[in-house]
RNA sequence: GGUCCUAUGGUCAAGCGGCUAAGACGCAACCCUCUCAAGGUUGAAUCGCGGGUUCGAUUCCCGCUAGGAUCACCA
């Protein structure tokens, strides 16, 4: 045996399986032509991102669209920064936004021939290509300490050269196996480095399926493969994982370009052939007129958590983030009359290459009209759901009586363009809450907000005629007609024209009745349109609102 | 700083050698109107700069500039 695999058999005593075994382990899938493999690989650190989302969205459309298959890898190799339970909650809250995964860790378990799906979990499959790479000489053990590392980083930036770990500075490499062996056997801590044969003066193209071939230097530095903790670093551990997994596309952000020359070399070592990478261009957003990445720490937008708590539909989002990535969305939107991605034929090539300001105007323009679209049923269903977790306020209205809600919601809405009131269903509660005789009161126990024009006495007269003439059967049209003959008789002008035109012979016009009653009925100068009002309050409720406005002026 | 990516209105963008340079969001005005939310009409606003190539460049090439990404035992 030569000193290389006693090495590697030092190193790795219990690995006894063969790349060969694996690859019989993992045969190919067995998908029709053309159909891709994607995968998500998002990392149990936190909430999910929003840019994760939109990467994940378009793994997923890449995927369908081809009668492919999308799973779904945790990437959790970082002990130290993994939050708990947030792998089950990045599952979930993919869920919420419709991106269901059909193989892969699923929260709870794993589904799927090419498991396990969580990296902490391949740690022997790992082993056993680092094994061969090692009995090769193409990977080796470094003892290196951090501070070691430090000062050769420190060195390097006063000496103005590229920093790293290469070349003449990898001093490990030069190690021989016998010397590698005996730091080993004397217990000295480790991580295994794999041995760079590139040269960073050597440009190679690279083809990526949305910028095209991208010109980049070979990568000469020796990464670390393996941590001290046994688990493979990032870039390792994706070689090996879409290699076994067979992935077909590697989705991902931008921020990964400039490592592409790391795994493409790792998978040459390996003789094995690289899939198709599509770098996604960044969700950025605005700050002091600079572009930036979307951060989680300081944008609220950039966890999706905040859409949920905000109330936005999650169709809403994902047409936005859909129109982010192929502007035509939007115009398939305004055909179809609809806003379901999923419906949408998705197209690689036509992604924009630089990276997208969020606009929240944007994204509540397309959750009015997602919402605008709903049936009233629908949208108490779903409002209820979110206020259920988010809005106690919003909830206990609903409680007492979904009819009642439902009817609220309905006002205007089944109509060629229904109004547009909510982006959110957080917007629900401030619209909607005059409906209710308690929150009414305390709306209107402040100074309601009459024109000042119009004398109490005046306002008291119509209200009363009012009372007294109104009549509830109408339909919307001849309702407003005889509100102008009962606003006529306290001696408003029938139209804005005829006031104008002789103020002193009137106490005011149509439009100052309406408003009266407006703000009578529902305690804001804003509102639906009257008649709706009046008929979701009905008679009762709407003469007790004037009666104690008119005791209120007294 | 090295390397890579990107560059059309405020934002998202169409455009792929010849166009009055689409469209959407936002903004403004007007119309409609019982207010609002809508809806309708109109409008302001864009090819980063400098060189080429070409009869002709937003479009192709080269510089520059700007913005972004990345340079960890993080992904």
């Amino acid at each position: 045996m030569d000193a290389f695999k006693q090495l590697a058999e030092l190193i790795f005593p219990e690995i006894q399986e063969t790349i060969e075994d694996l690859e019989k382990q993992y045969p190919p899938r067995s998908l029709k032509e053309g159909a891709q493999v994607t995968r998500f690989a998002p990392s149990p650190t936190g909430f999910l991102h929003t840019g994760s989302l939109f990467t994940a969205m378009v793994a997923k459309k890449v995927a369908k669209d081809s009668g492919g298959v999308l799973f779904l890898r945790l990437e959790d190799t970082d002990t130290k920064r993994e939050i708990s339970g947030s792998g089950e909650q990045l599952i979930s809250q993919l869920a919420e936004f419709g991106i269901t995964i059909d193989e892969g860790y699923l929260g709870d378990r794993d589904i799927g021939q090419y498991g396990p799906y969580r990296q902490s979990k391949r740690a022997y499959i790992y082993k056993v290509v680092i094994k061969y790479l090692i009995s090769r000489n193409l990977a080796y053990p470094c003892f290196c300490s951090n501070e070691e590392l430090d000062a050769l980083r420190k060195t390097q930036e006063a000496q103005k050269v590229v920093p790293g770990y290469y070349g003449k500075y990898a001093v490990c490499r030069y190690l021989s196996p016998e010397e590698a062996t005996a730091k080993i056997k004397a217990g000295l801590p480790y991580v295994i480095r794999f041995r760079s044969a590139g040269d960073h003066l050597r440009k190679t193209l690279i083809n990526d399926l949305i910028r095209g071939d991208i010109n980049i230097a070979e990568n000469d530095i020796d990464i670390i493969i393996l941590k001290s903790d046994g688990l493979p670093t990032y870039h390792f551990a994706h070689v090996v994982d879409d290699h076994f997994m067979h992935t077909t596309i590697i989705t991902r952000g931008e921020e990964w370009i400039s490592s592409l020359p790391i795994h493409i070399e790792i998978f040459n070592a390996l003789n094995w052939r690289a899939p198709h990478y599509a770098h996604l261009p960044l969700i950025m957003k605005l700050e002091n007129g600079n572009k930036r990445k979307l951060s989680k720490r300081k944008d609220p937008e950039a966890a999706v958590s905040f859409f949920i708590e905000d109330g936005y539909p999650p169709r809403a989002v994902m047409a936005y983030l859909m129109s982010i990535a192929n502007s035509n969305f939007e115009e398939w939107t305004e055909q179809s009359n609809i806003y379901d991605i999923d419906k949408f034929t998705f197209n690689l090539d036509k992604m924009s290459l630089d990276g997208a300001l969020f606009d929240l105007d944007k994204l509540t323009y397309f959750s009015k009209e997602v919402i605008a679209r709903m049936s009233a049923n629908r949208l108490a269903s779903l409002s209820k759901k979110w206020a259920l977790n988010h809005a106690p306020e919003l909830l206990d209205l609903i409680n007492r009586s979904n009819d009642y809600y439902e009817q609220i919601l309905n006002i205007e809405r089944e109509k060629e363009n229904p109004r547009k009131d909510f982006a959110k269903y957080g917007d629900i509660y401030s619209h909607v809450r005059f409906f209710y005789h308690d929150h009414y009161l305390q709306l209107a126990s402040g100074d309601l907000p009459f024109n000042e024009r119009l004398k109490p006495e005046t306002i008291q007269h119509f209200l009363t005629a009012f009372i007294n003439e109104n009549n509830y059967g109408l339909d919307n049209d001849n309702w407003f007609s005889s509100l102008k003959e009962i606003a006529a008789k306290c001696g408003f002008a029938a139209s804005n024209k005829e006031y104008k035109s002789n103020p002193s012979n009137f106490v005011g016009h149509v439009g100052d009745a309406a408003e009266i009653l407006r703000i009578s009925l529902t305690a804001s100068k804003n509102s639906p349109n009257l008649w709706s009002i009046l008929q979701v309050l009905g008679r009762e409720e709407a003469d007790k609102r004037l009666q104690y406005v008119i005791e209120k002026l007294a």
